[in-house]
DNA sequence: AGCGATCGTGCAAGCGCTTGCACGATCGAC
DNA sequence: GTCGATCGTGCAAGCGCTTGCACGATCGCT
């Protein structure tokens, strides 16, 4: 009987006004006379009062909470994109209603259903269902996917391209000449662009493409059979969990990364920093992705209809799963040697234009092991990625 | 226009009776005639009819959802507990809103009382917050903490006690005769509870405790120098990171886990399996925490206020970070081998009396969207393995 | 001064749902 | 047959808030 006691009634009685003077005082304040209004807020304060959300949707205000749907919560690529989510949630005093679909479209959709007329939007990541079917259930709901673009639904996407490039890029610039790129599931729209991006590589006569193969630990196990057979110097793996399953799979059969093999994983989970050696990967950049994503929606439900999609620019971030091929030199000119902190989490509201620095793990400098001194040279490459422009 | 057209009223119309009837078939279904009641619950079906949660709440219902807060949502061991909660949200008819709190009391608190009076009930992790500002800020709502005992709130917990002598007992087994347990945050009450524990260990001849320390893979690498340093063979991290942190202080030294040092973690986080080696570590029902919290919770919400505070049974999971102290032999008997992946993940203790009636709305069954064939799905989900996924 | 703008505030109609209460049937018991 | 129970359904009063509209007061202008 405690908690909501507070009513509009009650703090319009306290200042001694009409209820929907309160109101307007908290949802158009230019509307009411400065003297009014500071009366009013006194009373607020005073009293403690805190808008019962339910009405205030009911009577078909905005209700100040978004919808954030994941396949998986548990996958740290989301977690971190919720993360970003709920803090840009904060900045912008919203609500975060989270779900996790476990991956089926039934459950996307019924969760979307169960939640259309709770939210003022949408942010969808790597929605399964299908475009259809979410524009029919939210119907005019704001609607922003996560990492997968789709004609008439504002995204916000990794470049796929440009993670394909930067990895075989790496891999070729340290002298491998059989080099194997992972494809993803082929469910998942980033799979496809990716695939799009390997065919479009020039000189394929030092590339082999192996897959469609599940993004996880489990499968990089299994592909490490493969690739040991195959003769394979370097891989560019779907993401980190496969490629960390393929070390482990060399490592079980007692070969050794990066010497027998050169890994580059994709999306920089922590876990990659923290393996042994830490992994060589094309960073995503999380936090902006669910900056930018729940931006849009912001934008979306303020009415503006008019958007970007974006794909936002991927880094390649070396640690040691690769090195030069056998008997090669690599021929590359890198940065000597670049400082591993920059400021990492910054703005989350950057755009995603602006060219994102990518943390090296908080402690590299631990990991880079003193007695051995080989593997130290270390740097990130940035790429800008193209953004593409729509309606 | 599309998506939330249909209303209570258009149901009753299109059933030739009257709107409370309808509602009553929702939540009463026992009042109402058989014959009518079909009608009812065809029109509701042939409509596609799904409720107004937030009139439902404000016309003094129950909501249908409940607020889950975390530290930290990038954690693995509160990702998984969130996953297991929401997992049970979805059987229970129950919409999950999840907050990131950052690990702040302000932000706890902040986010409580914006969610209180929309929400049926609170599962907190690990709160910081003190018990009393929690009371006063949700008033009667019932509130469970998760790993935090505290007096007058409803909580599930880890066996801190078991995990400190799981721990201690592998390493003392494997003949370590120097063990090292490290030591949580003060501010923690998993933390205190340990220390408890420890304190009670009979023998403290070989053992040396360090700490507090913060419980990521940083605060492990640091401690790797203290460790080494004084000839311990044998430690107990307080959680799996900083383990792994430590094994990565050893490897960068030049030394080697477990041959230099025995390590056993604590949580078992998907990491802690993928890592090199493999990690042992006493691992916690994460599935079952969840779950037993989200019971209790319901049974609050139901009115029932008895409730048994929880504390969860951990378990040993024995990999390879761990060997018989040199020049001993082991006297116990381990576990052959142990696949990485075993874990199965069980569904959590399903409860006497069937979960399906518990809460939500009894009826609930028929708000699953008609549109979404297979919504007959018991709790018959099994999970193979654990599988991450991406994308 | 007089008159239309402009501004600040009150008024009241809901939003979609729940629920206590009332009322007409139906039914068994006398 | 009549009467009190019992059962099934309709009725209407809100829940707390937003918002279009109306209305009086000010203000600037002619």
């Amino acid at each position: 009987m405690s908690g909501q006691a507070v009513t509009l009634a009650d703090v319009a009685l306290a200042a001694g006004v009409h209820p929907s003077t309160v109101s307007r005082v908290l949802s158009r304040p230019e509307l009411i006379g400065a003297a009014t209004r500071t009366a009013v807020e006194q009373a607020i304060i005073r009293l403690g009062y805190v808008p019962n959300r339910a009405a205030r949707q009911l009577a078909g205000g905005r209700v100040g909470s978004i919808g954030v749907l994941v396949p998986d919560i548990t996958n740290p690529f989301f977690a971190q994109v919720v993360r970003a989510v709920q803090q840009g949630c904060r900045e912008a005093g919203l609500t975060m209603l989270l779900a996790d679909t476990d991956q089926r479209a039934d459950e996307e959709l019924s969760e979307a259903r169960a939640l259309a007329g709770s939210v003022d939007g949408f942010v969808v990541c790597s929605p399964v269902a299908g475009t259809k079917d979410w524009r029919r259930v939210v119907g005019e709901t704001p609607l922003v996917f996560v990492n997968r673009r789709a004609k008439g639904v504002a995204s916000v996407a990794l470049d796929q391209r440009s993670i394909v490039e930067l990895g075989v890029q790496h891999l070729r610039g340290l002298g491998h000449r059989r080099i194997t790129v992972v494809r993803g599931p082929e469910a998942y729209w980033s799979s496809r662009e990716r695939d799009r991006a390997i065919g479009d590589l020039d000189d394929l006569d030092d590339l082999t493409v192996l897959g469609p193969l599940r993004p996880d630990f489990d499968a990089g196990i299994e592909l490490a059979q493969a690739l040991m057979a195959s003769g394979v110097t370097g891989v560019l793996a779907f993401n980190d969990l496969q490629a960390l399953g393929i070390m482990a799979g060399y490592r079980a059969a007692g070969l050794s990364v990066p010497r027998d093999l050169s890994v580059v994983g994709s999306d920089d989970i922590p876990a990659g920093a923290m393996s042994d050696p830490p992994l060589t990967t094309v960073s995503a950049p999380v936090q902006a992705l669910g900056a930018a994503a729940l931006q849009l929606v912001e934008q979306l439900i303020a009415g503006d209809r008019t958007h970007d999609d974006a794909a936002l620019p991927v880094s390649l971030t070396i640690r040691h799963t690769t090195q030069a091929a056998r008997g090669t030199a690599p021929h590359h000119t890198a940065p000597p040697h670049e400082s591993p902190h920059e400021s990492p989490h910054e703005s989350p509201h950057a755009s995603p234009h602006d060219s994102m620095q990518q943390e090296g793990y908080p402690n590299d400098e631990f990991l880079r092991p003193p007695t051995v001194p080989e593997g130290l040279h270390r740097r990130t490459r940035h790429r800008r990625g193209r953004v593409q422009r729509r309606q």
